[in-house]
DNA sequence: CAAAACTGATCCCATTATGCAAGTAGTTTT
DNA sequence: AAAACTACTTGCATAATGGGATCAGTTTTG
């Protein structure tokens, strides 16, 4: 029997499992963006994931167990990709890493408002947004005000206000994999 | 002038500093083993690094201003690396990184006594430890008491008094490169 | 003082990951 | 019936990763 593993280090094999280039943020995209179909992550995503490696991690992150697929009824071969349990427990996360990024990386200021109000908000408010994900992705029933539309009414006003010098991410024209 | 940036999001900016198989796993072991030398990361890694991937993440970690490196004076060719005040700020991501991976990997109890104790700290530990790294590191000054050797007693007490399968991390009878 | 051990790397080479562009088979809309 | 949309797959080139040996100095050891 081989080890699979490098160690049994928790950080060891939390990297082993998420510490690539793509999977936290095709997890970022859903999670914060709520973006469950491929053509969602793969035409919306601010980074441009190539659509191979966007198959290959969502592939991934299902048999890591981070992600479930199932189908939608709208489209026979649409797929829906829910957050699991453990992908929503991400969510401190994410926002120690935004919290981080925006100290100690040159990220713009728009992009960083809502990781700004996540790293404010604090545990209550992750809490919160934790909850919400779980009625969205878990069919969890919901009490709270949504934080989802917190976060994007805070992004939408910075984005409305800003004398950022980066586009408008509603879309720059990104050039879509169909051709001719 | 080309864009070297993906995206302006501290997420994606955190990631591609740091996302990466190997990259927090030296920082952690700075970090948390205290390993200041080249020979001490390549040997008395748990995982294992090849001595290229070492020079590799040494470099760019040093480039990314996450470590600098300096001459040790007992040995001409011995260099010291030490974090700087960006990288000691991650601890609360490894600290969520270890309460994370603790929940949803098949972490050993032994490796994750660590991981735990930050945890249970919280951000108040966190500070502590931050204000001691910076003592070792930066060479500050420190007032209160050692949350390394805390950490580090927490650590021996679960080896001696542990039931788990995992060999104890003391070492592992690893094949060190020099050979014959 | 010569041999051995130690220092931070570097080199070679195989494997794996990434990324772009195009293509596919089926489904829905027009 | 044609066009657009769906989740991918394939081919191919390049870049990153990783294991193992090696290296040129430096220090320690016998």
């Amino acid at each position: 029997m081989v080890e699979p593993h490098r160690s049994g280090c928790p950080i060891n094999l939390t990297l082993e499992m998420l510490g690539d280039r793509w999977s936290l943020i095709v997890i970022r995209d859903i999670l914060v963006g709520n973006r469950r179909h491929f053509r969602e992550l793969l035409t919306q995503s601010e980074e441009g994931i190539a659509s191979n490696i966007l198959a290959d991690r969502l592939h991934r992150l299902v048999d890591a167990g981070l992600l479930s697929r199932s189908d939608d009824p709208t489209h026979r071969q649409k797929a829906v990709y829910s957050l699991t349990e453990p992908a929503i427990q991400l969510v401190p996360l994410l926002a120690m890493m935004g919290a981080w990024g925006r100290r100690h990386t040159p990220a713009t200021r728009v992009l960083s408002v809502r990781a700004q109000l996540l790293e404010e908000g604090g545990p209550d408010l992750w809490s919160d947004f934790m909850d919400e994900l779980r009625s969205l992705h878990l069919g969890r029933p919901m009490k709270g005000p949504s934080v989802i539309a917190k976060l994007q009414a805070a992004f939408a006003k910075a984005v409305t206000g800003q004398k950022d010098v980066t586009p408008t991410p509603e879309k720059l024209p990104r050039r879509v994999k169909t051709k001719r």
